[in-house]
This record gives structure tokens, C-alpha cells and sequence, in this order.
DNA sequence: GTCTATACGCCGATAGAC
DNA sequence: GTCTATCGGCGTATAGAC
């Protein structure tokens, strides 16, 4: 009971520090320049015991990190999918989110667009096959069924919207184009839908 | 002398072997995840002092690698530029080496597309900082001042263009498209260039 | 739940005989 | 130039006291 309340009014969880630490570490230096003894400096840890009483192996960190980052994309696309109804004002909403994230939330998009998760997660479904990407890939669809988007194979679709969307978000990433992601993202839609759109 | 003449005519040159080894597994199971000892084994050698004797330390081997394929990718670039004036068709010439190499060399292009090289190779230039790529960059600018791609800076443009290429191409090379590269193109190609054609 | 100490394995790299 | 043997170190992970 003491515990219970205690916990309400603490400062963020041990856990969620060490997962922000991982998360900027990997995102910077990658999964494999990172050590346990990293996260621990960067988490304001004494040991990395401590890690270990809250997370069985270094790869169950990753995993953590890659489960949240789905989940909260998911929902985010369910939210924009109620609002909006035409897919192309749903898609619209997530690179509206996408390029939001860049700007806000840089270590969650290098993570996510930068490192090869299959590498170091090799039991984790790859990317697109994650309910979040699935989502997006049911929008082509349904644009595709609508008329809105030309005809072709939903994977081609999400393979030339996204190629525009992810590469700039890429190069903005890695410092390649040189303002902030803001900055290229109505240009950007722009490419990108009239690359599916029919005319 | 003796060893000259034996040279001409000796199977494929150890160093060579290693390399193809070593891109193989880089390109299959990342960097890290290869050691000494799997390059030893897939070259079919015996022990690893074979490899320490022509190369330096496994960064080097990956450094060679990266070098042969950049310079490589530079004069099939050069020879596109000599034998197309127009960038829209030097772009296509580009456009088609990618897909042949992704059919007919995926290693290659898995070690260049999908794996991040400055993550084993802190050293090296990134890859739109070397030879090949600014050249790439240069043809769009051409472009863009012959009139026949809009108006914009030549990284965005790269940006677009390369998005959809780039996109379709890894798509492929991870399964998630699942017929040859060559069977998607014509369309990238026409869905690629018209992001950045001056319509 | 956090500390100290330490085990254990793997891997990159070297030494030195042949 | 290839072999055997081995070092040194790092990094993950655990044991066990407090």
C-alpha cells in the first residue's frame, strides 16, 4: 500500500529511464557499440545489476524498445484513421506524424528507420509485417478499392509513397538535408502521393 | 618469375576469396553478427592467420569491400554518363545497373542498402559522400538546369528519385516484394521520374 | 532491490615454429 | 605464407552478501 502510493508520485520508472538511455544509445551507436555499461552510465545507474533485475538479456531491452514504439504507432494510426476518413487525408495524418516525430522524437525514427532490427532482434517480425505497417498497407488498400490511388499491388504502393516519406526523413536523419524535417514535409506529401495518386 | 607466371594462371586470388566470403556473410547476417572464424570457414580456409596475413583487421576487409563496390558503381557511372547526354537518360542508365545488380549481385546490394556502414565503419564517408553518389547528385543537378527536372535542390531531388528506387530495390532484396527486381522496373522507373520531372 | 565480485565465453589479434 | 597455440580483453551475465 505504502509501495502503491509511493509509486504514483515517483519520478519516471527505473525501467523507463534505462529504455530512454538504450533507446538514444542504440539510435546514436547502434546496438552492437553499445554496452550494458553504456546504458548504465547513461541511465544514472551504480551497476548494471540493476539492469538485469529489470530486464532479463540486452536483446530484451531492444525488444521492449521496438514493442513500445509499434504499439504507440499503432494507436496513433488508429486515432488518425477515426479522424479521417478518405485515405488520402489518412495518409496525410501520418506523415504529418512522421515528420513530427523526426522533429520531437529523433532517436525513436533513427531507431526505428536507420538500424536493421532484424540484426540484433532476429526472432522480431520485420517492420512491415508489425500491425502498425500492416495498418498502413490496409490505407493503400482501401485508396486503391476507392479510386483514389492508382491501380497496383498495395506493397508497390506503400513501396513508392514511403520511398519518398522515409528517404527524406532519412536524410534529415542523418544530417544529409540540412533543416529540420519541417521544413521538406508538404513537398514532400506531395511527391509522395502524386507518386500513387491517380491523375 | 616462377611466381609470376604461376599467378596468371591460379584459380581466383585468396584475397578475392576472402572478400566474396566476407560480403556474403556481411550482406546475410550483418557485421557483427559475422566472426573471423565464419569468414575462415565459408572461404574455405583453414585457419584465420590466412586472413590476418592479407588483411590488417576485419575492418579492413569490410573497408575493402565498400571501396570495390564504390568504385565500381563510379565507372559503371562514368560509362553512363559517357554514352547518355541527357540526365533523364543517365538516370535511367542508373536505374538499370541497380536492378541487374539486385538480380544478379543482391550481396552487393544488401552490404550497400541495407546495412549501415558507418556503424562498423566510423571512418569511412557515408555513402552519399562518396565518389559514386556525388556524381549522382551531380547529374540531377544537371538536370535541374537543362530544365527537364523541376525546380529544387539537387538532395531533394535525390532524395525523391533514389526513394522510390532505393525503396522498391530493398523491398525486394528482404522479400517483402516477392518476384524478381527486374519485374518491377519499367514502373519504379515512370513512378520515380515523374517525382521530380518537370511535368 | 542494490551492491561487490567474479565467472565465463567469445573473438580479435599476435607469436613463433615450420 | 601457412600452421599451432595462445594471449588479452571486453562484454554479458550470475552469485551471493547486504
Amino acid at each position: 500500500m505504502d509501495q502503491e502510493i509511493e509509486n504514483i508520485q515517483e519520478q519516471p520508472e527505473i525501467q523507463d529511464e534505462i529504455l530512454l538511455a538504450a533507446l538514444k544509445l542504440f539510435a546514436e551507436k547502434g546496438y552492437f557499440n553499445t554496452s550494458l555499461i553504456d546504458i548504465k552510465d547513461a541511465a544514472g545507474l551504480n551497476t548494471t545489476s540493476v539492469i538485469y533485475h529489470h530486464f532479463k538479456t540486452k536483446q530484451m531491452i531492444a525488444s521492449a524498445l521496438y514493442a513500445n514504439i509499434i504499439d504507440s504507432l499503432s494507436i496513433s494510426i488508429d486515432d488518425i484513421r477515426r479522424k479521417n476518413e478518405k485515405p488520402s487525408e489518412q495518409l496525410r495524418g501520418i506523415v504529418d506524424l512522421l515528420f513530427k516525430l523526426t522533429d520531437d522524437a529523433p532517436d525513436v525514427m533513427r531507431f526505428l528507420l536507420l538500424s536493421k532490427i532484424n540484426e540484433f532482434l532476429p526472432e522480431e517480425k520485420p517492420v512491415l509485417k508489425t500491425v502498425a505497417f500492416v495498418k498502413i498497407i490496409k490505407i493503400i488498400e482501401a485508396g486503391i478499392q476507392s479510386g483514389e490511388i492508382r491501380n497496383m499491388t498495395p506493397q508497390i504502393g506503400y513501396a513508392y509513397f514511403f520511398g519518398v516519406i522515409d528517404n527524406t526523413l532519412r536524410m534529415v536523419l542523418t544530417g544529409a538535408l540540412d533543416k529540420k524535417a519541417d521544413f521538406y514535409q508538404s513537398q514532400a506529401w506531395l511527391a509522395a502521393w502524386n507518386a500513387i495518386a491517380k491523375k
